[in-house]
DNA sequence: TAGATTGTTAATCGATTAACAATC
DNA sequence: TAGATTGTTAATCGATTAACAATC
């Protein structure tokens, strides 16, 4: 309610903000009470100046000649994100990919419940995955509405992402985790993340092969 | 060896490559002959000035009036990126991300290979995973050397994950992709990868309550 | 008071985009 | 020749960083 509202705040802040929260929540049960954006700076691979100039969007947070509280920090970043509270998610998908999803500890870490587990096969279906029980997919409209999930994952096979995502969408699902490796389209009004680990591999390809040029090997 | 070395190519521009190359490897099996800048800024929301300009890095690939050759533009990237050969890589951890990260055929698409895959629970060694049977974790240093694998991919619960990446880099490995959800240190000259699908909800999250905002919903 | 570190301005840097001549 | 689209320059835009006065 007192948020410091903003004209706009540039992505880049957003996307760090998640980053400076992981490293906090660290030093915090390092029992580190307090950091300066130096520290902070060298323990995220972010210039200290930009830190500061990140946070700024939002308030003032620290204190001069001291630092930052990294416990009230922590309690502002997931404030400013949302992540204070709790959010649902549903996961179509119950195969091995699934499974790993569901057992993630960073996952609670962080707010987020694994609120239903959906799948299409009925050899599945009935089957507990950490605490929750396999339902069928036909169930994804009511499970949506009634345990108020605003999350979907898609951890399905690449043929089949495509109609989950429609049909997420058509549940009134506004958020949505892709992990298969196709390209997926969601209406407008609807946040596709596609977590696709071959773009990062493919990326760091690069570096990779032009380390090789320098290094002089000559494999075939 | 006729590659067109220039000075620095921005960080962006390697990002991008791979995104590029997705969307024509999909275009490429839908039978499209050529491209145009627009259409591939259409399919990957990247603006068309960008994609011709990014493209320049490396030589000129288009042709005025007409466009771009989907297949020569596919096997050009590649080559820049190094994807045009086979790369072995080691998986490290045989749980269920890890039977996931095997089974994931976008991975064999871009000419990566699970060459080998390790854990150190005794209940899983022996254990077929896809064509690999799974070996003790102490194999490592020498299932690198003797299968010229050069990359690891870390699927090993949070606890053990900074164990496994020490022992990969002595191994030899200088690129890693990690999937769990701690913060791992690698010596200079070691690229490590996060692939952390918590930080991406995250910062999706902060996108939802604005617009939970804007739409005024009163849940408690 | 002296030392440290923030918040913030101003300077720098680089990336994105618009525009258009070159050319298929 | 007319239409389309690249390659490339130049203009715009935004993000990063350095510097420092404010202040704990």
């Amino acid at each position: 309610m007192t948020a410091q509202v903003e004209r706009r705040i540039p992505e880049g802040v957003i996307e760090r903000l998640p980053l400076y929260l992981n490293v906090l929540i660290q030093l915090r049960s390092d029992g580190v009470a307090t950091v300066s954006s130096a520290r902070l700076g060298g323990l995220t691979d972010v210039n200290p100046a930009q830190i500061r100039r990140d946070l700024t969007h939002f308030g003032s947070f620290g204190q001069r000649g001291i630092g930052y509280d990294v416990i009230s920090l922590i309690d502002r970043i997931q404030r400013i994100l949302g992540s204070d509270h709790t959010h649902r998610l549903v996961l179509v998908g119950a195969g091995n990919l699934g499974s790993a999803i569901a057992g993630y500890n960073g996952l609670r870490k962080h707010g987020f419940i694994v609120s239903s587990i959906l799948d299409v096969d009925p050899a599945k279906i009935g089957k507990r995955i950490g605490d929750v029980i396999v339902q069928p997919l036909d169930d994804l409209e009511r499970v949506v509405a009634e345990q108020q999930i605003s999350i979907g994952v898609i951890a399905v096979p690449p043929a089949a992402a495509q109609a989950v995502a429609d049909q997420l969408a058509a549940a009134g699902i506004r958020v949505m985790l892709n992990y298969s490796p196709v390209i997926v389209k969601v209406p407008a009004g609807v946040t596709l993340h596609n977590t696709d680990p071959v773009q990062e591999l493919l990326h760091t390809l690069y570096y990779l092969s032009r380390r090789e040029d320098d290094t002089a090997s000559s494999a075939l």
